[in-house]
DNA sequence: CGCGGCTTTGATGTTCATCAAGTAAAGTGG
DNA sequence: CCACTTTACTTGATGAACATCAAAGCCGCG
């Protein structure tokens, strides 16, 4: 496949061009049911699929949003600046997770950053055309809804949940989440730093070191460099719990 | 105004028959603009308008979304139970705050409690006759999608914020916020209780006590029961931002 | 090869929760 | 309406959890 350069936001992403189309995407059966075949074929028009590699950034926040945006492929954080400049990972997301919508309806700029975690592919379509989708097709809209109202949700229950927990708690819960939600296996490989895993627990590098070193020892977990395979899942699920 | 007696979720609430109707409603011009007039009479059917005496809990957390509801009138708590069992304030709630939509559009349980902090009059609408208006009414659901993802965004942003801060920095944040945000005034009563502070900003009740006594010490804020009164401005806008 | 960023461990200090104990206020039942 | 109970409020003392500081090894990259 044919891969273009293009210079948005200051970096470059890689643009695919229109080999393939909405309506043949994968996707449209699980985001897009909804919508109508001529629906499919207006916001294809001009949308753009882009790919991004590990650790480029997809939004930068601030910065407008012009777009409708899903992650069709990969893995993505979504990163906020706090009043102290200090950075805090609101979530992590694979694609139907769908939260890059926070900011698009309601919002001018987007208050968060997007940035890929593995290679990623991203389609964006004209934020004015969805809307117009919106308008005209109210089954689509109330599906978008539910979708939307999930990931906030979901931001906003596991943020409580993490809060609550002691550091112990937090760090099995983040290796649960990862090990379960996100890769479905006993061992994995963590996409984000020790510092990244404390702008999403909200504790700082030295901690999360100390207490994956901890679980280390307690034979809960062995640790490889970013490589984590889960030895004692019981006890991890009641650190989790325990707070 | 005649006033009935209903039970519902085991506890008596008033319910104002028929007298009005939405589309007279001095809210269809905030709300519901977007709103046209037969779908207006549509779900104005099976409305139902409540009066809430204050402390009285409004909707309890796991119970079925049966209903599209919102406040006309008074002043509501959002408060969510933790896994540990202790009470999360998720916001504080006006009219046109709009913040009863999180659960509707995707869960089948509220999952958190709504309680009145004021006498409050609360307005539901059949959740089917709801989803049947956006399904016709894009433009409609367009402005829902809206106000939702703006609650939404409140509730993370705020959540975020006071999480960063130290507690005197909470503490100032929170005293400005009912000054600016809800009574306008640099004189006002609290409407929740230390321990409810607590709850809202994330720390104890003792601490609460201690920094409000402090900043009484320092003549930053005067304190007679639950009426404060700011002094010095400046000052607590510094906390506020300082952490 | 050296620079910066990531990782790791230890020592130190501070913030905050917890415990305790007492007063005031508000609701409850006879 | 008053005794009674409960809930809210308040202050101080203590200790634990966690951030901060410091120092050193490691790795990738220009």
């Amino acid at each position: 496949m044919q891969v273009f350069r293009y210079d948005i936001y200051h970096i470059f992403m890689k643009i695919i061009p229109h080999t393939s189309n909405c309506k043949t995407c994968t996707f449209k059966s699980l985001l897009f049911t909804k919508m109508k075949d001529e629906e499919l074929q207006f916001v294809n028009k001009d949308r753009k699929e882009m790919v991004f590699d590990k650790g480029e950034m997809i939004i930068e926040e601030g910065t407008p949003v012009k777009e409708f945006l899903y992650l069709k492929r990969g893995l993505v954080k979504l990163v906020k600046k706090g009043e102290n400049q200090k950075e805090r990972i609101i979530c992590i997301a694979r694609p139907l997770d769908y939260v890059s919508l926070l900011s698009t309806f309601s919002e001018k700029t987007y208050n968060y950053s997007i940035s890929a975690l593995e290679e990623s592919s991203v389609c964006t379509i004209n934020l004015e055309s969805m809307k117009e989708v919106v308008k005209q097709n109210g089954a689509f809209a109330l599906e978008l809804l539910e979708h939307i109202t999930r990931s906030s949700n979901f931001v906003i229950q596991s943020t409580y949940d993490i809060d609550d927990k002691h550091l112990r708690g937090r760090i099995a819960y983040i290796l649960l989440w990862f090990s379960q939600k996100i890769y479905h296996k006993m061992k994995f490989e963590l996409p984000i730093s020790r510092k990244e895993i404390g702008e999403l627990i909200n504790m700082t590098t030295e901690n999360v070191i100390r207490i994956l070193s901890e679980f280390r020892k307690d034979r809960i977990i062995t640790i490889d460099g970013k490589t984590i395979e889960i030895l004692n899942l019981e006890m991890l699920e009641r650190l989790s719990k325990s707070g």
